[in-house]
DNA sequence: GTGTTTGCAAAGTGTTTGCAATTTA
DNA sequence: TAAATTGCAAACACTTTGCAAACAC
């Protein structure tokens, strides 16, 4: 064994997802998950798989990308308008947007703290909170 | 005088932020700034330009909405990928997001605050910080 | 075999842009 | 009248969808 992997194989994630093990799903989810956390649009996980020799057209990276987001394998983060991000850490936790590249990217740890939750209007619950620190060059 | 204005009339808006007073831009000035703190769409501005009577195309709601932003009077929200929300209070604070109705509301006061920025990336600085809490509907 | 998934191309959103006509200063 | 602004339509960027062919179980 060359490599610990921090969690499940490929293939097990999508079986626990129900979703079929199929040579693109595959594919992209390996390119996601294998490297730990990332931050992704769907043209740049495209371009991934083509430059790495797997064939997949860009309406199936959209479509899955939408259906790992769907059971939980993924976050989407908005930043921008006009562009989906999508994030393999799907837990809590919050990111810097640099304005000038696009780049998304996770702020460590607990460095930012909600100190405390608003009241929510009658009726209504908490979804997700995103917390999004733009940041440009000095 | 029927009415205090919370701040200057449009026109006089439009001045300092050095954009010419034309028919357009002040009518669009006025549902954005008149009635307090709003949350729109270009859409929904060109809506309600409409149906007020005033004649404007969407793509110079558009333009104007863009303009206002770089000159300080709005603010746009990055809520969900695909559609631009912009908002007449420029000042910090954060926001509400109803997912099921595509609302945007401010949170009011200071019931969410950050209790520490993070440490931003070398040679980078911060520029907005978007608290966006996502609800629905219980 | 049967139901699922894929790829393609077409359609759908939301937004920007080129340019002639109009308006503003 | 010179420069800025507008409206229209076309172009654009991103995303979704319909459907026949390919695939998974």
């Amino acid at each position: 064994m060359k490599t610990i992997r921090p969690f499940t194989h490929a293939v097990d994630r999508l079986n626990a997802a129900g979703l079929r093990p199929t040579r693109q799903r595959l594919a992209l989810a390996r390119l996601l998950f294998e490297d730990g956390n990332r931050h992704i649009t769907a043209e740049q996980l495209h371009r991934e798989a083509t430059e790495g020799g797997v064939k997949v057209s860009l309406a199936t990276v959209y479509n899955t990308l939408n259906q790992f987001t769907e059971v939980g394998l993924l976050r989407e983060v908005a930043v921008e308008a006009g562009r989906a991000y999508f994030d393999t850490n799907a837990t809590a936790h919050h990111h810097f947007f640099n304005d000038d590249t696009g780049e998304l990217l996770d702020i460590p740890g607990d460095s930012v703290v909600l100190s405390s939750l608003p009241d929510v209007p009658e009726n209504m619950v908490i979804g997700a909170i995103d917390v999004v620190v733009h940041i440009r060059n000095k």
